[in-house]
DNA sequence: CAAACGTACCATTATATTCTAATATGGTGG
DNA sequence: CCACCATATTAGAATATAATGGTACGTTTG
């Protein structure tokens, strides 16, 4: 499509078309997975599990759960802390309200 | 999913795990693709375009924008409608913010 | 320091997406 | 009705994603 003038007067209803931060991308496609969904589930109310209880209670290898719960890290939805020989993962709220705001964002310049 | 009690006593903080609905599954995997990221930008302002509109735009075949769209349509993101030979998309405001709803319950359970 | 434990990384294989090309479907106009 | 145009559908190839088993790394404990 022909490129907007982003100068143009604003009457209210007309937002620019915005893209999609690549954080905010990397957040869908974090979430955008069944087994990811089951995973965040767990991390409901705080709480705060280790690699191998996610991989017990989703039902997926170790191996797979590290790697999932890297997907989700790197999409702002959980962050971790070692704590011992294990690595604690939990929900990252502030991430996550980061990126549906983008979203919403995003979706309001289709209006 | 398993049916859960609406009734129960609702203390401030603690949400009940909330389950993605399928439909908002669609949403997130429809937008989790750059290729759809950028048709959607085209609908900005409640464009109205024909599928090789879309196509020529996003720099995909006809056949590509077809399926996409479709894709995006399941999603909830837009809606079409026959207008002579052409069919047109448009965002689908509502269903998008259906889907938005559901994701921020859903990312509210993990508080 | 060595053994044990939890996690991350790697290579491989299974599975799912995405594109292209060809063809079928449905509406339009002579 | 027949040719035409726009879209949808299908099959197949290329690519990306996800799971697994094996292994390496970092931490704790004896």
């Amino acid at each position: 499509m022909a490129a907007r003038s982003k100068s143009e007067a604003q009457s209210c209803a007309a937002t620019e078309p915005v893209e999609l931060a690549a954080a905010t991308h990397d957040f869908l496609k974090a979430l955008a997975s069944p087994t990811r969904q089951r995973i965040m589930l767990l991390f409901a109310r705080g709480a705060e599990l280790s690699v191998n209880e996610v991989a017990e209670h989703a039902g997926v290898s170790q191996s797979a759960a590290s790697q999932q719960l890297d997907l989700l890290r790197r999409g702002g939805i959980v962050t971790s802390r070692r704590d011992g020989k294990a690595v604690l993962y939990r929900a990252d709220k502030q991430g996550s309200a980061a990126a549906l705001a983008d979203l919403q964002a995003y979706l309001q310049s289709c209006c």
